[in-house]
DNA sequence: TGACCTCCATACGGGTGCGTACGTAAAACA
DNA sequence: TGTTTTACGTACGCACCCGTATGGAGGTCA
């Protein structure tokens, strides 16, 4: 009984193990990525990983990498063909509470934000979507265009969190979509759509 | 050489390794508190510990305690002296990027929010803060109190987590001050300052 | 001064994780 | 069909951490 029991076709790639990486993540952060626990959930070892890999650093990388390279895809796929700046923001903020597996990874990832590495590659995220930001928001032509989009992904990352909290505050369902839609309105205009806010 | 060597007059209290514990949660969040850590940063050794404490959850729990009645108590003495909504808001948000060591602590709690006690604890201290906003915020009589409060906080947890991430997005400085004080305008009144914003 | 209680150090067993050494099936190639 | 290369399993040493067992120093009180 020397060798046996993986599942799958049979052999495993250095994908197999990114990919398990990040569904890790996605579940206890980077705490939950240790090599022995990826082999047992891969029906593997880890002479296998060890083979694929140089040691856990090296899969941690490559396993950012592979999730900076999915989101910014993802995110180009899902507001590529929104017509205006507007519909463009609010998808963008409803990226935070929706169930994408990316987003899961991403509020996993913010937990570990003080390791350095994982602070490299959220740095790069946030510097890519606070641009991305600020251009919509010059588009739209604000007077602030930064305030604006520091503010907006303040607010991404803060409903982020509290969704990857559990915070019973954090808005839901049919909710959602109206906060969604407040919030959007209120980013672009200043205020929400004419009558919907007291001026004072 | 039996018993020696530590520095302090001597003894050790259950708030000695409640405290080493807090700052451990600042620097490193829940992975930073182990009790052979501790014991090593108060020159003690785990006897110390076990007899104060049952055992890691036991100090987990008392530590998180701590930092809820010791937060509650700051928080109180910061706003009580303040005299309007307006200011108390922005006392509130600039506490996000304050160096408080209460909110180094909020920010390393942050990253352990998966686990049951933390999320627990954190729940409750958002629950007291998207209260205390709501509050704010209908004694100045905007029309949709509960959206502005969870917007500010939101607000407050992004820019804890920028701060905490080092990211270089973040407001510093003299700008910081002129950015929450834009924000809380915003917050307030839905636009800035007249003339500041353009209305489209 | 002797019995006692408080506080802590030492020493141990068990668990988990990383990384390495080595052996070995199965595929690829000759 | 034999040999190399690929991919993986097994076994080990090491480090760290939790929790327990046990004993001892120093203060307290009779």
């Amino acid at each position: 009984m020397a060798t046996a029991k993986r599942a799958g076709p049979t052999r495993l790639t250095a994908d197999s193990w990114t990919g398990a990486a990040l569904q890790a993540i996605a579940e206890g952060g980077l705490a939950a990525v240790s090599v022995e626990g990826l082999a047992r959930r891969l029906g593997a070892t880890k002479g296998s990983f060890y083979w694929h890999f140089d040691n856990r650093d090296a899969l941690i990388e490559a396993t950012l990498a592979a999730w900076e390279a999915g989101e910014t895809v993802e995110v180009a796929k899902m507001l590529g063909p929104l017509p205006d700046a507007a519909s463009r923001l609010r998808v963008l903020l409803r990226g935070a509470l929706d169930d994408r597996p990316g987003a899961r990874v991403e509020a996993g990832l913010l937990a570990d934000s003080n390791v350095p590495v994982v602070r490299a590659s959220l740095d790069r995220a946030t510097r890519a979507r606070t641009g991305y930001l600020r251009g919509l928001f010059e588009r739209i032509g604000v007077a602030d265009p930064e305030d604006r989009a520091t503010t907006g992904f303040a607010i991404y990352l803060g409903l982020l969190h509290m969704r990857r909290a559990g915070a019973s505050t954090t808005p839901r369902g049919k909710e959602l979509d109206r906060y969604v839609g407040q919030v959007c309105d209120w980013l672009i205009h200043g205020t929400g759509e004419p009558g919907r806010m007291a001026e004072r």
